[in-house]
DNA sequence: GCTTACCGTAAGTCATGGCTTACCAAGAGA
DNA sequence: TCTCTTGGTAAGCCATGACTTACGGTAAGC
């Protein structure tokens, strides 16, 4: 069920920027906002999404506060993946061997 | 690039629906439409989204139409999210390594 | 202590997109 | 041929959500 939100929060270019460029190292809400074209507390917005959607985690750091990467999201992401991939490849050759039988 | 439209296509929760129904096996729109809770029209339109995404093909049979699932999509999604996890590993590792040497 | 940097939240605006009804085109079946 | 089924598209409505500016609160640094 929490994929839901994983994926809404993944849908929107902007957000899945910031989360993608938390990919190489954790960074702050400005050092994050300096790389988006858009304002900082729009990128305060964005990151409250993606932590909801455990996608992301963060740290104080004094004021700062240092956004890492969660995996839990992604985790749970792949899973779902997976798990789609299986249902549905099984089906699909369920789907074969009853083609095989009536032929 | 494309993983945009197919995040797009998976937010939402009707369309993700429709995607998870067709898991199993092939179906008409009105099929599709009896086992959502929104008209056959809407169900078209999400249909739309989701071949755009690669996600679905489309096969006509007379006025009919059977969707199935479109591997492609699936595909890029999957490689999408396991390039991110190499990536993301690779650099928490890396993170890790110089915590070990400058220790 | 006083100022500055950092960041979250509130309020309000506006575009996007999901839904409906209405319509039209095309094949099925009698 | 005539009717019914199937389904794609257009137009219009409305809620959602992404963005902005304004504000407040907290720690840093001089």
């Amino acid at each position: 069920m929490a994929y839901q939100e994983i994926f809404t929060a993944l849908a929107d270019p902007t957000r899945r920027h910031i989360f993608e460029t938390l990919r190489s190292e954790p960074k702050t809400v400005s050092e994050l906002a300096k790389l988006q074209p858009v304002s900082r507390p729009a990128v305060s917005q964005h990151l409250k999404v993606l932590q909801q959607a455990n996608l992301v985690d963060v740290e104080a750091r004094g004021t700062k506060r240092l956004y890492s990467i969660n995996w839990a999201g992604l985790r749970e992401l792949r899973e779902y993946l997976d798990s789609f991939w299986n249902d549905a490849l099984s089906a699909y050759q369920a789907e074969i061997e009853r083609r095989m039988k009536t032929n």
